[in-house]
DNA sequence: GCGACAG
DNA sequence: ATCTTGTCGC
C-alpha cells in the first residue's frame, strides 16, 4: 500500500494540473453523481457512479463496484480510500458523463487536492466537490435563506477555496468547491439547481441510493 | 497542550 | 462511513 508520505507527494504533484475555469462541453448532456458506501463489519466498500440526463434527470446508466478497503481514513487523504472503487466503477461505464458531482471536497482542502479534484484529474473530466461538512477553511455570515452563499476562505483569509451554499432554508449548508475544469460560480449554480427539493444535489442522493443497493447485493451474493 | 478533522 | 427512537421545534 502507498505510504502516507507518498500520498501527500502525489497530491502536491497532481494539484498542478487542476483547471479552475469552465471547460465544459456546450450543452451539458449527461451529469453524474458519485458516492462510496461502507460496511463497517466487513470492510467492504462500494463505489457508485450514476449518470443522469442533465435535462430531465432521468437515470441513463448505473455503474458500481464492490471491493475491500485498501486505505485507512485519514482526513486530507480521503481520496486514496475512495478512488479505487470509483475508478473501477468508471471503467464499467458505457456512457461517460460530461460532468461529475462528488461527495467530498475539491480544492477546499489543506493542499488544494480533495477527492473531487483527484477524480477529475484521473479521468480527465470536469468535477465538482460537494461535501456535507467542512474539511478546511472558514466562513462567516451565511444567511438562512435558500440560495445564500458565503465564501469559504483559506488560512490567509484571502484565497476563496469554495462556497458554503444553503440549498434549503434553515437547513445545514453544503460545501461546494472546484474539482477540475469548472469555475466556482458555475459549480455553485449547478449544485443549487440540483438541490431543488432536498439538501443534497439529486445526483448525490441517487448515487448514494444505488451504491447502498450494490453493497447489500454483494454481501448477499457472498454470504457476508 | 487544545481543537479540528471530507467519508 | 457506522451504531439508531423518540423527540424537540417550526
Amino acid at each position: 500500500m502507498i505510504s502516507e508520505a507518498a500520498a501527500i507527494a502525489e497530491q502536491e504533484k497532481l494539484r498542478e494540473q487542476i483547471i479552475t475555469t469552465d471547460q465544459l462541453p456546450d450543452p451539458i448532456r449527461y451529469i453524474a453523481g458519485t458516492d462510496v458506501e461502507y460496511d463497517k463489519a466487513s470492510d467492504l466498500i462500494a463505489g457508485s457512479i450514476v449518470v443522469l440526463d442533465a435535462e430531465t434527470l432521468d437515470i441513463v446508466e448505473i455503474a458500481t463496484h464492490c471491493m475491500q478497503v485498501t486505505f485507512p481514513y485519514i482526513p486530507g487523504l480521503f481520496s486514496f480510500r475512495e478512488m479505487p472503487p470509483l475508478l473501477a466503477a468508471w471503467e464499467k461505464l458505457t456512457q461517460k458523463p460530461d460532468l461529475l458531482i462528488c461527495d467530498g471536497q475539491g480544492i477546499a482542502h489543506p493542499r488544494r487536492f480533495g477527492m473531487a479534484s483527484h477524480l477529475g484529474i484521473s479521468i480527465g473530466k470536469p468535477t465538482i466537490g460537494c461535501g456535507k461538512t467542512k474539511l478546511y477553511g472558514h466562513y462567516t455570515d451565511l444567511d438562512i435563506r435558500k440560495g445564500s452563499i458565503a465564501p469559504l476562505l483559506a488560512e490567509d483569509d484571502v484565497a476563496i477555496i469554495g462556497n458554503v451554499l444553503r440549498t434549503q432554508e434553515g437547513i445545514n449548508p453544503v460545501f461546494v468547491s472546484v474539482g477540475h475544469m469548472i469555475s466556482l460560480e458555475t459549480a455553485t449554480n449547478i449544485v443549487l439547481n440540483l438541490a431543488k427539493q432536498y439538501r443534497l444535489p439529486e445526483t448525490t442522493r441517487i448515487a448514494d441510493h444505488y451504491g447502498r443497493l450494490a453493497l447489500e447485493e454483494f454481501k448477499r451474493n457472498n454470504s457476508i
